[in-house]
DNA sequence: GATGAATGAGGATTCATTCAT
DNA sequence: CATGAATGAATCCTCATTCAT
């Protein structure tokens, strides 16, 4: 990398990092170009260098904060799948909570609506997470953790909207609750009541 | 009620259901008050007279839409908590289907952020069913289906999330999976493993 | 018609009248909704209430200007055809010459590139002119001035070619000659040769 | 000539003949230069090694077409007049097809608004052919074949004005007619109508 | 000569809302 | 109550051009 991209890349890192921190304080709403550009120090155009729509960072965002949970995925050798399962939660919550309600708002209005997807977005977002559980109970049944006739797909959608319930919630109530306290109830009480008929 | 103000309701009314129409047919996005008012026939002016914000309309369609709910919920008398609590998820998400995806995502729109309510609606919207579904716990408590240390509060932000949470991935998924079918899988898990250790 | 109406009329034209002063002090590509406005000193938003791109307003200006030499068209009664396309010609130019380079360039460029033409502006624009030659040139037929073999079509389309060719030229030469001089040698030369062999 | 400046010559011709196909595609208005140089497989800033404003290379474009026109003008010795004009016309009008009306379009912009010339285009464009068909007229008066008495400039205006509007009226008329077909009828009819008084 | 990141002037357009009639 | 002309804040986005590397 020459040093020209190297700067580059610092420029776009400082365009997504402030917007990231101007969503977070005012919401999605109140995301404007103009200010955004001023507060990075660059010039309004700089900003469609490299981003084509203005919608198209609002994803990026996002699917960095998501990103970073897949990373922490990888780690979770050696626990088997109510652990797991309970492990992604926390995190997922946990870095919900470390990015703010106005992001995961963001977030959530995003995925809501298919339709809004950017076009370089190309698979449907939501099933982003869907994917990435189904992976981890695969494997649990393929470890033989969870018997073969395991319900992959339903169990998979019952855990992914209890996920979002979650974080609608949050939303709903402006933060009114602690959301990794929440998480701890629900795996306790129905993660395994979820599952129990399931494991080997 | 004299004729101009009978007149006066019918207006209303043609608002009302032609901005319920043209949501479902296009999103929150694409309503607004000229296409609206032109479709209804009537001047731009004239929304004004009955909504002060275009806001508050999408909140009354919403509101309407859950009202009905509210409304059929004080037929449940003779069932026990569980038929109860089932019923109403099963009615929930019938009048959701019924009013079809882009109401539900503007209803979570709303929902999810409170700064965007307007003023006249004065609690949080997300305790209208918060509310609702409290007082069907608590009257369980108070007649005795339920035993008295039940954690009402606790129970009802589980039940709660897990209905957003449904609606949310209904959303999301754009329609990919039966409503109905959903809930009654659910309840039939989930609810009974939550609620048994509570019950008399 | 009412005040209300009447004053948007007026500001209608108002709009259109200083637009097209503008147009004619500093060409097409000059004129600007914002700077529009402000000399007409009305809010931006105004020019949308009755424009609704701004591509619309160059072309009702153009129109308007060649919609009076129509209208002058109807008193040449009482004239051969040869005077009734000396008068056509004359009438143009000077049309042409009263609204100026500025906008003559206008209307050869929107006239050029019918994919320019707003949405509204149903027929082919050239046809305009077309239309009504043809019409002289059919009249005169019927009255027996020209042979019933006369090319119609053909004489149009060399006519027309003309008259453009004459306005393209003016604009080149950025108004070297006098359009009326230059058309009065045109139709003494030219028209006669070519309609001789048709004069009845 | 060093490998070098062969290179460049090679880009810069690469660029000519890429910017002549997009207009030609898509008309000048579709022109830009990130596009281009997209196409051409060269960094942006590579436009501006050969090129100082982008409107030079639609002059260049327009001015290649127009000087293939004048190089074939040398072969016409031996033709009288009358024979010459014919052939001119002919001749452009050929070239004008094989170019396509998007690039005569350009021209014809180009070339109605002598503001619009870059810097470095001296003369007056459209004297350009003007002065090509002064020549052979001029030098008709010097052979003998025209009277001394003949008004040149006026009679190459004329002509000017008639081949500048069929350019017009092909484009206008969204190449509904064959030009060359027209060439003929116009030169057979008007040009003698027009030179005969002139002939020796 | 070639590169491509950065620039920033420039302009169009939308639409909720008001208010005089 | 109904009207609809007028408002103007609010922003996005394009793209020719420069210049340090």
């Amino acid at each position: 990398m020459t040093k020209r991209q190297e700067q580059a890349l610092k420029t776009k890192e400082k365009i997504l990092k402030e917007a990231a921190k101007m969503v977070a304080e005012n919401g999605v709403d109140n995301l404007n170009v103009d200010a955004l550009t001023e507060r990075c120090e660059v010039a309004k155009g700089t900003f469609y260098t490299y981003f084509k729509h203005k919608e198209d960072i609002v994803f990026e965002i996002c699917r960095d904060l998501f990103a970073q949970i897949e990373e922490r995925m990888q780690q979770m050798t050696g626990k088997n799948i109510v652990e797991k399962l309970s492990y992604y939660f926390d995190e997922f919550m946990k870095e919900v909570e470390r990015y703010g309600v106005n992001i995961t708002r963001a977030w959530i209005r995003g995925v809501i609506d298919p339709k809004n997807a950017p076009e370089n977005f190309d698979s449907k977002k939501w099933q982003y997470d869907v994917e990435m559980l189904e992976n981890i109970l695969k494997n649990a049944v393929k470890d033989k953790e969870l018997k073969k006739n395991t319900p992959v797909e339903l169990l998979t959608h019952i855990i992914i909207s209890q996920l979002y319930g979650m974080m609608t919630v949050w939303c709903m109530s402006d933060c009114e609750f602690e959301p990794k306290e929440w998480t701890k109830k629900f795996c306790d009480v129905q993660l395994k009541a979820i599952l129990e008929k399931y494991l080997v």
